[in-house]
DNA sequence: CTCAAGATAAGAAATTTTTCTTATTTTATT
DNA sequence: AATAAAATAAGAAAAATTTCTTATCTTGAG
């Protein structure tokens, strides 16, 4: 889907019952963080399409279901839209850089006491890691080593 | 799920509306988190002394609300009682290393579409990485390089 | 012994998050 | 023009999580 590079006269709506965004940054749902996912990947979308593939990718998830949640992330202030067409188009209001580093300070803090060497011991650890994985690992530290 | 082996030799009681342990690994919410941290830190310990220390270092929390939870926890079976004593010692019954193993795979799933490098990107990236734990990275990477 | 302090269990209540229902509106097709 | 298909918003309902209230029991000091 090629979908929707236009139309950009966003509107953001009022913030009634949820904390503003540069207040608290009231993190997002489990759920809203799927439906950011799809934002992010495949940029702006429709309702539609962020159902499909989240029916694809994740679960079952009924159409209304995603829809009232898109409204609510709106309200939040996580999402704008461009309602100038009759499908209104929906993408990403935060950083998504931003929004993982914040959400993995948050495990770094509440799983392993504020140390980010104990997620990566944790991490290291895990069976699940590749190889190349691991290679890439190394590649990142040399890299980043370098740097200053 | 695997991490949720636990042992039943207290007294555990009926699971009435929690999802059986075999069956769905139901993880700890976050609260729960917060108590079981205490119990892997400091070992069994009595409600007064997990209230004590989540209002010392996390935040305020009523007695009553962490006598509940771990009662909660006990009937999910995240953790065992020892009601020997007036005052019941409970202790985590779930391992510390495998359940945070088990969410960090969440995370990496949820937040990082399953590329643990991506966080570990995510995490080198951030600003709150002190040269001192760099250091320990180094070491720990290549600690696990001349492993095998 | 009596009673206060502090512990317990259990249910009710409140919040937060997720899903479902309903009523309307727009668009396209026959 | 009539209707079906698909979209919308908003509120109700359901589920999950957290906190509060109540009633009871045990221990130890006076």
């Amino acid at each position: 889907m090629k979908h929707l590079e236009h139309k950009k006269q966003f509107l953001c709506l009022s913030m009634k019952k949820y904390k503003s965004q540069e207040n608290l940054p009231s993190e997002p749902t489990k759920s809203e963080l799927e439906i950011l996912q799809v934002l992010w990947e495949h940029g702006p979308s429709t309702v539609r399409f962020v159902n499909d593939k989240l029916n694809e990718q994740k679960r079952e998830v009924n159409y209304m279901s995603t829809q009232k949640l898109m409204l609510i992330m709106l309200d939040k202030g996580f999402v704008t839209k461009d309602a100038s067409q009759m499908t209104h188009v929906y993408e990403a209001a935060v950083d998504e850089s931003k929004t993982k580093g914040y959400m993995l300070d948050k495990v770094v803090d509440n799983l392993f006491n504020g140390s980010a060497s104990s997620l990566m011991m944790q991490l290291l650890g895990n069976k699940k890691i590749s190889p190349e994985e691991m290679e890439e690992f190394k590649e990142l530290i040399k890299k980043i080593d370098e740097k200053p």
